[in-house]
DNA sequence: TCTTCGCGGTATGGC
DNA sequence: ACCGCGAAGA
């Protein structure tokens, strides 16, 4: 769903894989369910096959959990136990959901269309869509990332006179977002703040409710306490969402926090039909503050429980299973699991020291081609993970140099880019004319001489009279203390809005609103003036963002054929408001994929690289800080257990932060695994000839060979690349790693470091 | 009002 | 090493 819009094409899913055949529909029940449960292990087969009332599946990574939850859906059809539209299954990731959204489609059809497969988020965006009017939002709220919602926040710190030196906005947002997670309001954090910091924060939140509630918009937060809020407060709201999902199923519940809970409490408590699905030793995103305690108390929280655990594992080799295992042991919390696998012993886990993050990149480039090469292994079964997303650009630059291509997932969004945010916030004022936020960041950009001076007048004519702020520039003039040219400015900006206002109202086709928008408010002509690469660059995203929207018009027209509540524009905001790019880039394509460990969970490769593994930076320092080491820990096991086949751990000795070089220890999770399961290389031990470690095995080296290696090793009269420069030859070697190469491109000569350039061996 | 320059904070993770 | 913001200049 949401994920299709960049997706390639629509595999219209042929939908009836051989188990369910053309004739499904008619075929006996009992035949369709024998199918079904064909090929399920015992617990598998358990869960699916399970009655009414709460079940708990642990499910141990690799154990086939999709598969259970899948096919306990088509069960449920397939038994006469619920129809489509009574499902609700909800995921955490778009990635997740359209996943699971496609292989039910596999086994039930189109039936698929009338389920609710999504993330809490979507959900509740949905169900909201349908009943905000009850909190005092219209129907047409605008959904703020994180950034929208910061500015506002600064609004409001601003508003109030606090110092963002002593209470940095962003530290404040996180107390907000952590107090609303919890169903704490504004009153009661109030009772409760303590101190100079807390007592600004119970400031400052009640007036950011109040002016998110005037610009009719909702942070990601408020998604799910808006839901909770009006499904608790309003009993005929409450009874309706009951009626209509008998059937609740949840992925990842050891992710879920306080009001996600409490919302699943509210929807499945009465017809206790809620299946979960988790692992606890998966449990990796309490910084959002999801509650373990969720999945480890579930069994109290409601009654006769069914608990299934799922431990035998499909997907990885033994070797790769033990070292998970030993890691997780570690830690104290959590349920016992133990996984196990009928499947081979497998190759040792590989584990490499480098001397720094740019000859660790390298040594994973050079890597992935020994294994194209030598192992025919296709690079779209490789994947590289880190901890944070600065870690991908070395990668990135690596990767290119050595002419792998990739696709980066999470990280820089998409819908993050400047110009992307601008077109949406054109389109968001238009769909929500009390859009504060988006209003600042469209009135002047293109620049049309409204100024910060101006914006700030017109913002607080807002607060005062309480007006849409599409209002307040309908009417400029009453804006107190403009100036003449200002009011003649801001008034064609009014005009040009109201007129696009209009062609939005005809409900048209979102993609050509999107055009007229960025023609009419002289976006692109600004683009083109600009006469940069940037701005062509640009220029390019807004076409792919007008494509996107073209996608979703088709999309809309033959999947909801009009039966929709909301307008075209607002269903397409809601969308693109929780999208975050999954790149879908597809995993045909020979695409090695880079993303950061969180965002790997729920997927496998044969391949995997784990980055980074330094104390400090996995485990993360701040997240020790915070006493998170367990959770770091099971972030560790979540990265092990994606690989397949082949695992290999790096760690840099040296990694440059903030510009500045630091010195790091191997992470502990890498002594945590038992030797016989490792085999371990050191680059680093050879090129700066002496070694900390005596656990180097020095004569085990030899991805060496076709590692281009520590540049160190290059020799006068060496034909060398260089990334920007191009083919050149070395012409004298210094000391201190430098080398002077002469290129052929244009005869210069050029003194390089060895280790830092962008050069390679050819 | 807009543009440029320089400083300082930043980069744990995501819906 | 990069981005955003404020101050100062145009």
């Amino acid at each position: 769903m949401l994920g299709d819009v960049f997706q390639e094409g629509h595999p219209e899913t042929p939908a009836q894989p051989p188990a369910a055949g053309p004739g499904a529909p008619t075929e006996p029940g009992a035949d369709r369910v024998e199918r079904l449960l064909a090929g399920l292990n015992g617990p598998q087969r358990e869960a699916v096959e399970h009655g009414e009332g709460p079940l708990l599946v642990l499910a141990g990574a690799g154990s086939g959990k999709t598969r259970v939850l899948t096919h306990r859906i088509a069960y449920l059809l397939a038994t006469g136990a619920a129809r489509p539209g009574e499902i609700l299954a909800i995921t955490f990731t778009n990635k997740a959901a359209a996943e699971m959204r496609e292989r039910v489609g596999q086994l039930v059809g189109r039936s698929v269309r009338a389920m609710w497969v999504t993330t809490f988020h979507s959900a509740c965006a949905r169900m909201l869509r349908v009943d905000a009017e009850r909190l005092g939002y219209s129907k047409s709220f605008t959904i703020y990332d994180q950034a929208d919602s910061l500015r506002m926040l600064k609004r409001c710190l601003g508003e109030l006179g606090v110092d963002p030196k002593r209470f940095p906005p962003r530290a404040v947002q996180a107390k907000i977002s952590g107090a609303k997670n919890q169903l704490i309001d504004s009153d009661s954090y109030n009772e409760s703040a303590f101190g100079e910091f807390e007592e600004t924060v119970a400031e400052a939140f009640p007036l950011y409710e109040k002016r998110m509630r005037e610009a009719n918009a909702m942070d990601f937060d408020d998604l799910l306490v808006r839901t909770v809020n009006v499904v608790e407060l309003f009993e005929d709201v409450r009874e309706r969402w009951r009626r209509t999902f008998r059937h609740v199923l949840v992925d990842e519940y050891q992710d879920t926090n306080h009001a996600q809970y409490r919302l699943l409490q509210l929807l499945a408590g009465e017809h206790k039909n809620l299946m979960v699905v988790g692992d606890d030793s998966q449990s990796i995103y309490g910084f959002r503050h999801a509650d373990v305690r969720n999945i480890l108390d579930f069994e109290k929280d409601f009654d006769d429980v069914e608990i299934v655990k799922l431990e035998q594992n499909y997907r990885s080799t033994q070797t790769i299973l033990s070292a998970a295992n030993a890691v997780i042991e570690r830690n104290r919390e959590g349920l016992k699991k133990e996984l196990w696998s009928e499947g081979d012993e497998g190759a040792p886990v590989q584990l490499n020291e480098l001397t720094d993050e740019h000859e660790e990149a390298r040594w994973v480039a050079g890597e992935i081609e020994r294994l194209e090469q030598e192992e025919s292994v296709s690079r779209s079964e490789v994947a590289v993970f880190y901890r944070t997303n600065a870690m991908s650009r070395v990668l990135e630059d690596t990767l290119q140099r050595f002419d792998v291509s990739y696709q980066v997932i999470g990280g820089t969004k998409f819908y993050e880019r400047a110009e992307v945010k601008d077109a949406i916030a054109y389109l968001s004022l238009l769909a929500n004319p009390a859009d504060l936020v988006s209003f600042g960041r469209v009135v002047n950009s293109p620049r049309r001489g409204i100024g910060n001076t101006t914006q700030g007048r017109i913002a607080s004519h807002v607060n005062t009279t309480g007006m849409p702020v599409w209002e307040v520039i309908e009417r400029v003039e009453e804006v107190p203390g403009l100036s003449g040219a200002a009011i003649k400015a801001v008034s064609r900006f009014y005009e040009t809005m109201a007129g696009l206002r209009e062609r939005a109202e005809a409900e048209g086709p979102v993609a050509t609103l999107l055009e007229a928008v960025l023609h009419e408010s002289g976006y692109l002509d600004a683009l083109a003036a600009e006469r940069t690469v940037e701005a062509e660059g640009r220029g390019e995203n807004l076409e792919t963002l007008i494509g996107g929207a073209a996608e979703f018009d088709v999309e809309r027209e033959r999947e909801r054929e009009g039966e929709s509540e909301v307008s075209p524009l607002e269903e397409y905001l809601q969308q693109i408001s929780l999208y975050t790019e999954q790149d879908g880039l597809a995993s045909e394509s020979e695409l090695v994929t880079l993303m950061t460990l969180h965002n790997a969970k729920g997927l496998e490769y044969d391949t995997v690289f784990v980055v980074g593994c330094e104390e400090g930076a996995f485990p993360h320092m701040r997240a020790l800080e915070e006493g998170g080491e367990e959770e770091e820990r099971r972030l560790c096991y979540v990265g092990i257990t994606r690989a397949r086949k082949r695992l290999y751990m790096t760690w840099a000795r040296e990694r440059r932060l903030f510009g500045r070089a630091e010195r790091n220890l191997p992470s502990r999770f890498v002594d945590e695994l038992p030797h016989e399961l490792t085999e371990r290389h050191s680059a680093a031990a050879r090129s700066l000839g002496t070694s900390w470690s005596n656990s180097v095995a020095s004569e085990v080296t030899p991805a060496q060979s076709v590692d281009p290696g520590p540049a160190l090793e290059l020799q006068t009269g060496d034909d060398v690349v260089h990334a920007s420069f191009g083919d050149g030859v070395v012409t004298a070697v210094e000391p201190g790693g430098v080398v002077v190469v002469r290129f052929s491109g244009d005869g210069s000569e050029r003194k390089l470091m060895a280790d830092y350039a962008p050069i390679r061996k050819r």
